[in-house]
DNA sequence: ATCAGTATTCAGGAAGTTTTCAGGAGAATC
DNA sequence: GATTCTCCTGAAAACTTCCTGAATACTGAT
């Protein structure tokens, strides 16, 4: 277990299809401590918005085609109380009064200046949202309180053993972990019998949480164990 | 087993753009004890936070253009959880503020107090990372926790006996080790075979750590057999 | 020049790991 | 209580990597 408290900076989903402008708001929003995904599109913010469940949403108002004030409309209809940011290009009356009738809880006029975003940021972030138990290592967010893992915009559900072996090994990142100390935390043997399960769940994490050439982040240190560890 | 008792000092990574600065601080702590790496940016910084897994990091909040707070805040994010101190110009309420939000520990003012900051380096540094094990000789660091070798900023994967002959061989730097020693030590045999196991590793090894013209390290002594020592 | 000691190369076998599969335990549903 | 489903776990085959001895080339001392 960390003996340093960790460090769990409240999430911020970012829906924008502009690549560049997306990537400069999360910028700005790391810098500022939090921790940002971005969506690209209604479908896959609406995924995000109920798995990571984000302290703040931020919304372009025009997403390539699809309308952001409609996706607002939408989570509020399903019920969502997440605050929502809108960026506009204009800023006429009609169109802050769109924004607001929404269900948004404030806009902002793109370029946007980046102090005064972070200030809205900061104004709309619940405090106590900061504090959710997770663990973090590269990409991969283990959220304790759901037991489940997100990679990317992916969401993967696991297992009670594959659960337990991912956080065992979140807990000591970087660290070479023996087949006897795996099976002692996880399995609670405290012998080492001549079962493979171990490389069974490892392979069972390998296939849910390195789909589609992701990095691997599980590897094998030959005749020793397993490491969490980037590549 | 050496007569010089390897000292196992905690090493300490100092994030420093100003290299004066840096030399002033590395000398500080190698006095006091520690083992001190330098970065001068933050990639370079990355990369041995993660390789090297030093028991602190000492990052100055400006780093000339690059900011050291995010570089805080991207270890934190990706994990790590080494304690970080960072090195400050000014010191206002603000300025610690985001100090610790940033997820470091702690921070002081420059210029620094030598006394005052060792202290405090003392406190952050935890015993048992005092013990994260480590062997180093020369530019070499053998890390017995992660089962490799840094030599520069290269990370070199060592097989298991590779692993073990070099490990013998750190164990005893200085020392002429004959084959029979070796064989004893490494390859738990009693008896001298003709078998030139010996030769083939110690190629093995020469090929990974004396990679471009690097200086040999591991030293022929012919007729006896092999020393770890600087040319 | 000779020769013992050392370096280099290589290929087969040993050891370790991945993958697949199937049966059984236990929970959930009807 | 029966049925279905998911999850867990051993066994075995397929695969990969590492270890090792043998054969050959090189080196330095006398």
């Amino acid at each position: 277990m960390s003996r340093f408290p960790e460090v769990n900076p409240a999430s911020i989903l970012i829906v924008e299809a502009d690549e560049l402008l997306a990537q400069h708001v999360s910028l700005d929003l790391e810098e500022a401590g939090y921790y940002s995904v971005i969506a690209s599109n209604t479908t896959s913010a609406l995924h995000q918005v109920t798995e990571l469940q984000p302290a703040l949403v931020v919304v372009d108002r025009v997403l390539g085609g699809e309308s952001g004030l409609n996706f607002c409309r939408h989570l509020r209809n399903e019920g969502h109380q997440t605050p929502l940011l809108v960026f506009m290009s204009r800023d006429t009356v009609e169109d802050r009064v769109a924004c607001l009738e929404s269900g948004a809880d404030d806009y902002f006029v793109k370029p946007y200046r980046t102090e005064g975003f972070l200030q809205q940021v900061r104004l709309y972030i619940q405090p106590d949202q900061t504090n959710r138990q997770q663990l973090r290592f590269s990409d991969l967010v283990l959220d304790l309180g759901t037991r489940r893992v997100f990679r990317k915009d992916r969401t993967i559900e696991l297992t009670m053993k594959e659960f337990e072996l991912l956080k065992y090994m979140m807990e000591n990142p970087r660290e070479v972990l023996t087949r006897e100390q795996i099976l002692e935390n996880v399995w609670g043997y405290d012998f080492l019998g001549e079962s493979n399960v171990i490389e069974v769940y490892i392979r069972y994490l390998r296939l849910k949480i390195e789909e589609e050439g992701q990095k691997r982040l599980i590897q094998t240190v030959r005749g020793v164990g397993y490491v969490l560890r980037e590549p």
